[in-house]
DNA sequence: CGGGATTGCGCAATGG
DNA sequence: TCCATTGCGCAATCCC
């Protein structure tokens, strides 16, 4: 049925958003090579949606999804692991577009080839045929003058 | 030609950079947590480096390079508009990525009419050929002896 | 519940 | 100056 994962969320955001970041440390980031973009982002209220709408199976757990701390540890080492994930699947992602380009290329270039073979193959029957043509008249007419072909009829023989 | 165009930010260690956002609004409705993505990227110290090294031919215009006033509302402009842009390119692009793979697909699909069509006339060759090798055969041995076609083969004439 | 893989999104640098 | 493209990080999901 209906595959409701997709969630549709017209962002006109307006985000005026008030944050606080402070983050005095020396961040282990991976050294990228362009620090050049050593921005963060701010999170945004995280609605601790506890109760959704149709649930009511779930346990009571927990359900704790703190503020992700942006100075936890362990918040620093996920982000790390997610962005290297991202690369990596981003990359991969390049990587794919880039060889369907490529097996276009390919395509095409066997399209030719088979285009150019049918080509010829059409030509050599074509003049088999005619040799056909030639020879079933020369029968015609030291065999038989009297059974004349109508002009444009083939003799084919199988 | 020597482009600084990457810089490189040695970000050696002291990235602790503490930045401050305070825009309380009535977040009106947007505190929205559906969407999902309201966050605020912090920038970080762009270098507002005037005195860079071999530049020289550049009238000394103002060069402004305000570190992107959060508050400017022309920021704000500018950033919709930037992401307005953005959100277009990647519509493009993955439309683009679409179009190419189906682009694969017609051409795998015109590539096995193509096989089959060089299959028929490869079939229709050979048919011919041993037709004429048969009557070669034939004028050879004699001019006489009629219908002396071997076994299976067939004088269609059309 | 954990954790990598995807995906949508915004920011900034850069290209045209 | 403006738009387009691109690399990147964040967070929400998806999917094992």
């Amino acid at each position: 049925m209906s595959r409701p994962s997709q969630l549709k969320l017209t962002t006109t955001d307006h985000n005026g958003v008030s944050v606080i970041q402070s983050q005095a440390h020396a961040s282990s980031s991976s050294s990228l090579p362009a620090a050049v973009a050593g921005l963060q982002q701010v999170p945004q209220l995280v609605p601790t949606n506890p109760s959704a709408g149709g649930g009511k199976a779930l346990p009571p757990s927990k359900m704790k999804k703190p503020p992700a701390d942006k100075d936890s540890e362990e918040y620093r080492q996920r982000r790390e692991r997610n962005n290297l994930a991202v690369k990596k699947s981003r990359m991969r992602s390049k990587q794919k577009a880039m060889d369907t380009q490529q097996r276009v290329n390919e395509l095409k270039e066997e399209n030719e080839r088979l285009e150019a073979k049918i080509k010829l193959l059409s030509k050599e029957l074509s003049v088999l045929k005619d040799l056909f043509l030639e020879h079933a008249h020369n029968l015609a007419d030291n065999v038989q003058p009297a059974t004349r072909y109508a002009p444009g009829a083939h003799c084919v023989c199988v």
